[in-house]
DNA sequence: AAAAATTAATAAGCTAGCTTATTATATCTA
DNA sequence: TAGATATAATAAGCTAGCTTATTAATTTTT
C-alpha cells in the first residue's frame, strides 16, 4: 500500500497545485491580482506591521521573492512599506484602504473556490487532510534543516 | 469546521508545494537534473510512444511548458523524439538508455523522500491523503472545464 | 572604538509555469 | 477539390519561484 503512495505522492502534488493554482489565477484576475499576491496580501492582513523577512519566513518563501511581489502590491496601492523607527534597514508592512476593501471582495472568492476544490469530501475528512498538509509542511522544514546545501564554513576541506 | 479550511486550504496548498519542491530539486540536483524534468522522466518511462500533446494533457501542463522540460531532456541525451510514421506533426517519447538507467538510480531517492515527506502518517491515512489530492484534482479540472476563461466565439457581442 | 560578522532588502539571471501568436500538417465541409 | 477549421509543436514574452551577490545598517567581538 505504501508502494503506490511511493509512486505518486510526489508528482501528484505538483499536478494539483498547478490545476488549482491555474483555477485561483483565473478567478482572482477578474479583480486583478494573482494568487500569489493575494496570498501575500492575505498574510499582511492578519500580520500588520510585519517585517518583510518575518513575513518571507511565514510564507515559506525567499526573501527576494516576496519583494517582488511587495512591489506589485504596492504598485497597486494595495499595501505600503513604512520604515522602522529604530532600525533603519527595515521595512514594515501595512494595508491601505484599497487594499483591506478588495480582499473584502475577494472573501467569497476563497469560499468558493475552496468548496470547488474539495467537493465531495466531508468537512471531517477535508479537516484531518489540511491537518495532515501542515504535517508534510513540518516534516520537509524538518528535513530542509537538517541538510544544509553546504556546511556554511567558509574554509570547506573535505576528503 | 469547513470555516478554518476555508482560511487555509488554498494557500496551505501552495506552501507545501513549495517546500517540497525546493525539498526535491535540491535532492534530484545531485544527480544533474530538477524535480520537473524528473516527472517528465518518469511519465515518458510508463508511456513509451506517447505524443507530446498527450503527455502535456496527462500531466496537466500546457504543451508550451512541455515542450521546454523535453527540450533539456533531449539535451542531455536522457530520451529522444521520433517524428510519427503518418502524422509528421507528430514527435513520439522514447526514453534513452542513459535515461533508464537515472531512473534506476532516482528510485531510492523517490522513496525517500516520499518518505520524509510523510512521516508520521500512517500508512492507510498515507493512501486516503493521495485518494483525496486525486479527488482535488478532478473537481478542479471539471471547474476549470465548466468555466471557460472566454467563449470561444470569433465574434463577441457583449451586452 | 575598530574590525568582523550578521541581518534586511534588493539586483541579476536562471527554471518552470502561463497566455497569445505562428507555422506546418491534417481533416472536414461545401 | 478548394477553402475553412482543427491540431501539433514551437516562439515570444509575462509571473513567480530559485541561487548567488551586493549594499546598507546593525550587532558582536576583540
Amino acid at each position: 500500500m505504501r508502494g503506490s503512495v511511493d509512486m505518486n505522492f510526489l508528482f501528484t502534488l505538483g499536478e494539483v497545485q498547478r490545476l488549482v493554482r491555474a483555477y485561483a489565477d483565473k478567478e482572482a484576475a477578474r479583480f486583478g491580482i494573482t494568487r500569489a499576491q493575494w496570498a501575500v496580501l492575505a498574510k499582511v492582513e492578519r500580520n500588520e506591521g510585519m517585517k518583510q523577512s518575518e513575513l518571507a519566513e511565514q510564507m515559506e518563501m525567499q526573501p527576494i521573492t516576496l519583494t517582488r511581489l511587495i512591489d506589485k502590491l504596492c504598485d497597486s496601492s494595495w499595501i505600503e512599506r513604512r520604515g522602522d523607527d529604530t532600525d533603519r534597514r527595515v521595512n514594515r508592512l501595512y494595508l491601505r484602504k484599497a487594499g483591506r476593501q478588495l480582499l473584502g471582495k475577494l472573501s467569497g472568492l476563497r469560499s468558493e473556490l475552496t468548496a470547488t476544490a474539495l467537493e465531495g469530501i466531508n468537512p471531517a475528512d477535508a479537516h484531518r487532510l489540511l491537518a495532515q498538509l501542515e504535517t508534510v509542511k513540518e516534516n520537509v522544514r524538518n528535513a530542509i534543516q537538517k541538510t544544509p546545501a553546504e556546511p556554511p564554513k567558509k574554509e570547506q576541506r573535505y576528503g
